[in-house]
DNA sequence: CGCTGGTATCAGCGAGTGATGATGTGACAT
DNA sequence: ATGTCACATCATCACTCGCTGATACCAGCG
């Protein structure tokens, strides 16, 4: 079987908020009180994403003091580029390589 | 503006079917039937997720008789990968680029 | 024409999920 | 110790979204 793109991850990164932190986190390391001033989005609101993200494997966590500091775990975005370069191959190879019909 | 990737797209590949929909058409062309019998769901729901990848940019139809084939948009995941390859790099780069706790 | 088969659309239901408020926990400062 | 701040958890509500059944549409064939 070629290609088995894990659906969980791109779930994951398909609410906007959280590819919005994504995108925050591709740029530098933030703690969740700066997050909340990016995005505008309440405290708690966040944390629940941010939630989501470390059980996706998405992000890893830092404690600093008091804060909690999250940064991208680039193997994983890098995985999921490979895999849809492997399908985008893939569908270019098979472009024309149709079923008959029934 | 680094690598604003669309929600739309990647939340319209989070469906576990759709993602195998995709999966099934980047191997080769295939009409609404052969869907029906490679994935075992009803037709009524295959057609529904195919008029969301077709507005989503990600499929393309094309009659043939009363079949309609569906042939997948190669750009649109050759896209994807290199947005994901572009926030894997800058994620890559800013790893120790961390803000200051306030 | 009428019939059959492939496909699309529509209405409705139920489960999953994002947003919010209240609350709990742990760390630092005074 | 007490207060405050950063963050996490919980319960709840509202809504979206995927699945299903019924139905309409369209192309070919008799």
């Amino acid at each position: 079987m070629l290609t088995s793109v894990e659906p969980d991850v791109i779930r994951v990164l398909g609410d906007p908020l959280r590819l919005q932190i994504v995108t925050l986190l591709a740029r530098e390391t933030l703690c969740t009180t700066h997050l909340v001033e990016e995005t505008g989005a309440k405290q708690t609101n966040l944390s629940n994403h941010m939630k989501v993200l470390r059980e996706a494997g998405i992000v890893e966590t830092e404690p600093c003091g008091r804060f909690t500091y999250y940064k991208l775990k680039p193997e994983v975005l890098a995985g999921l580029s490979e895999q849809f370069a492997a399908l985008a191959a893939s569908a270019r190879a098979a472009a024309d390589n149709k079923r008959a019909c029934p």
